[in-house]
DNA sequence: GCTAGTATCTCGCGTACACT
DNA sequence: AGTGTACGCGAGATACTAGC
């Protein structure tokens, strides 16, 4: 259920919040696997992980309770997951802002959205929003505007149940296009996801995701598994043109594999590091990557001496 | 300190709807 | 009619808390 705003929009426009050393740290994350931090973190688990993951890759602590603290109380941080749709172009879903009983104008006056693919867990690119000029006006719009009837950008949703339950602010999917956040032309980058045969994996090995493995040939039907060195059974021609293609793994089967469906993608369609080799992309997309080879974004980028604030 | 029950977090599925 | 998309709300997980 959908409720009116309830903090009036600033109307004026928001202190401009940079920062060079998260700049840099943003610059470098793309191409980094967010799948073995969020395995790996304690603190990282349900929901939010790979958002939490991201957080302890930029370098922060990893809260509790607060799952997207802020960059030096300054710049709000936002991992949004995205795929392509058919033709191409990114999607993703509605974003959390913060709780209803949370000034979302001042959340949203410096933020930097981290997009990650859905189905590789890995960072295709960010961009930083500042609330100012005409996309804060955009915004504020939705002050005025009907919650239901209207389509507002910003809105706070609920829902019923017993005590109601705490109402939160959204930001629609389609704002981010609008704002030229994610790119409104068919990317090379990223996958398609399909939302019933994930469903349908998930069913039949406990709820737990499948594992991803990048196809190391062009062609036939076999690809070695670099988990166990079994082998899997899959449409590479499949995998060529659409991204991906589901994989069955044939006898042996060892270790984690057993337990978990399969999925084998194009290798082609994720970015190139800067900060990591091709073979710790790979392992770190194919979960491979054992506690003590973790490492951490944060630890491979200089701190500038002028963080220019 | 431990445990069971409650609260709260996003995520993402399923379906209704919009568009071709 | 068929296909793709948006939105409502349930799911699954963890964090918190009260009581022993």
């Amino acid at each position: 259920m959908r409720l009116p705003l309830r903090h009036r929009p600033p109307q004026r426009d928001a202190p401009l919040r940079r920062c060079r050393h998260l700049e840099l740290l943003a610059e470098a994350a793309r191409g980094l696997p967010l799948g073995p931090a969020a395995e790996a973190l304690a603190a990282a688990r349900g929901r939010g992980r790979h958002g939490n993951a991201l957080q302890w890759h930029l370098g922060l602590d990893v809260h509790d309770s607060v799952p997207t603290p802020d960059w030096e109380d300054r710049i709000e941080i936002k991992l949004i997951s995205v795929w392509q749709r058919a033709d191409g172009r990114l999607k993703c879903d509605r974003i959390k802002v913060c709780e209803a009983s949370v000034n979302p104008w001042r959340k949203l006056g410096n933020t930097l959205f981290v997009f990650a693919d859905r189905l590789s867990r890995v960072v295709l690119g960010h961009r930083f929003f500042h609330l100012a000029g005409q996309r804060r006006v955009r915004l504020e719009r939705a002050w005025d505007q009907d919650p239901h009837f209207d389509r507002p950008p910003l809105m706070i949703e609920s829902r019923d149940g017993p005590d109601g339950m705490a109402p939160a602010y959204y930001l629609a999917a389609w704002w981010l296009t609008q704002e030229g956040l994610l790119p409104d032309q068919p990317v090379e980058l990223g996958y398609r996801f399909d939302a019933s045969w994930w469903r349908s994996i998930r069913a039949e090995f406990s709820g737990r995701d499948p594992l991803v493995t990048l196809a190391r040939t062009d062609d036939g039907a076999l690809t070695i598994c670099p988990r166990c060195r079994g082998q899997l059974r899959t449409d590479l021609a499949e995998v060529f043109e659409k991204g991906w293609a589901p994989a069955i793994h044939t006898m042996p089967l060892g270790g984690m594999c057993a337990l978990r469906g399969h999925v084998v993608l194009d290798p082609r369609r994720l970015p190139k590091s800067s900060c990591a080799t091709d073979e710790e992309l790979f392992e770190g997309v194919e979960a491979r990557v054992p506690p003590d080879r973790l490492w951490r974004l944060a630890d491979r980028v200089p701190e500038p001496a002028d963080h220019e604030h």
